[in-house]
DNA sequence: GTCTATAGCGGGATAGAC
DNA sequence: GTCTATCCCGCTATAGAC
């Protein structure tokens, strides 16, 4: 059987959110792949460029969901909605977590050029949520005290958070999260 | 220099918080003890007797400093600042997250008896919040929407969450996590 | 309680044939 | 792109002397 890059950073990927960044080896790749870690290491050289494009493939693919969350979505509290229930995904999966969590969770052992992505992945994810609330405040659709930094600082914590204790204790804890963010976030003066 | 059981757990919980469970070492905590490797494990023979030993002093202080925190403030919106606060004491620290949550990120690596215990930490800290959440609501001081149950387990995840971002990108964004927490759950009828 | 020494394994990584 | 074989290192853990 021949592998490509794409498979064996999905399998990656898994690993990274069921176990972690430093708990994962080349074995556990070629293992899953049934390949030797030889071949791995032709894809991938050392697991820094394994790591390396991963988090770029995963800046990738969360600009390409949040722009079919807007496609999708026009008013911005469908977007926060939506975005929650892209999140509850993974709670629903029961034992993967939040990749960013993941990494977010071992910073100081990761290779600096990882950490950039890291970083890129978390602002970015921020901007969008900043975007979302600033424009649901301004048609009224969403209404929260604070600034739209702090309250995008707030649900990104909450769900990385969230996500983490829903992997011990059970998806109800996301969905608990899920709803107190909704409830929060939402026009409260309805009719 | 002579070694006693507190002191590598001291090192031990440090290693934790800045690093993770897998990816700190004997030779780490020997290194920083100034006494060999073997030494270490004449203490703690295995590294699960280790996390399990650190896993329950964890829950001794939790008990012990939630009590503290009851016993020093009487109202719930003061009972829920000293925590937020003692929490922002790891944030200002610059590269130490909560141990809950880097235990909780590697949750499937775990020894399963450390895991008991980590579920433990949980359950207590819920459990608290809890109380915090239902006392206020009833003496008007707190106020919000949705079941107690539900605010605690989303406190607990902007906690945990916001302190590991806040590794990443800085202070500020727990202190945001912790300001709209604030405005999420106190009373908005003033006056 | 500390040490030296070592076992035994698994990790990341490389060389070179097919 | 895959393989076998191997290197070297660091890890957990143990034995036994002081």
């Amino acid at each position: 059987m021949t592998v490509h890059k794409p498979q064996i950073l999905d399998v990656a990927s898994e690993l990274l959110q069921k176990r972690s960044f430093t708990s994962f080896s080349y074995k556990d790749l070629s293992d899953s792949l049934g390949i030797t870690k030889a071949s791995v290491h032709h894809h991938f050289q050392t697991k820094e460029d394994l790591l390396l494009a991963l988090t770029e493939r995963y800046r990738v693919r969360q600009r390409t969901r949040l722009g079919e969350i807007d496609e999708k979505n026009a008013r911005p509290v469908e977007r926060l909605d939506a975005f929650l229930a892209m999140m509850d995904g993974l709670a629903a999966s029961g034992d993967k977590i939040c990749p960013l969590g993941s990494l977010q969770s071992e910073l100081n052992v990761l290779p600096e050029r990882v950490r950039e992505n890291v970083d890129a992945l978390f602002e970015t994810a921020k901007d969008w949520l900043v975007g979302v609330l600033d424009g649901g405040r301004e048609c009224g659709e969403l209404e929260f005290e604070g600034s739209p930094e702090d309250s995008a600082v707030m649900i990104l914590s909450a769900v990385q958070g969230g996500l983490q204790i829903s992997r011990a204790r059970g998806r109800e804890n996301f969905l608990a999260v899920s709803r107190q963010i909704r409830i929060a976030f939402t026009n409260k003066t309805k009719g």
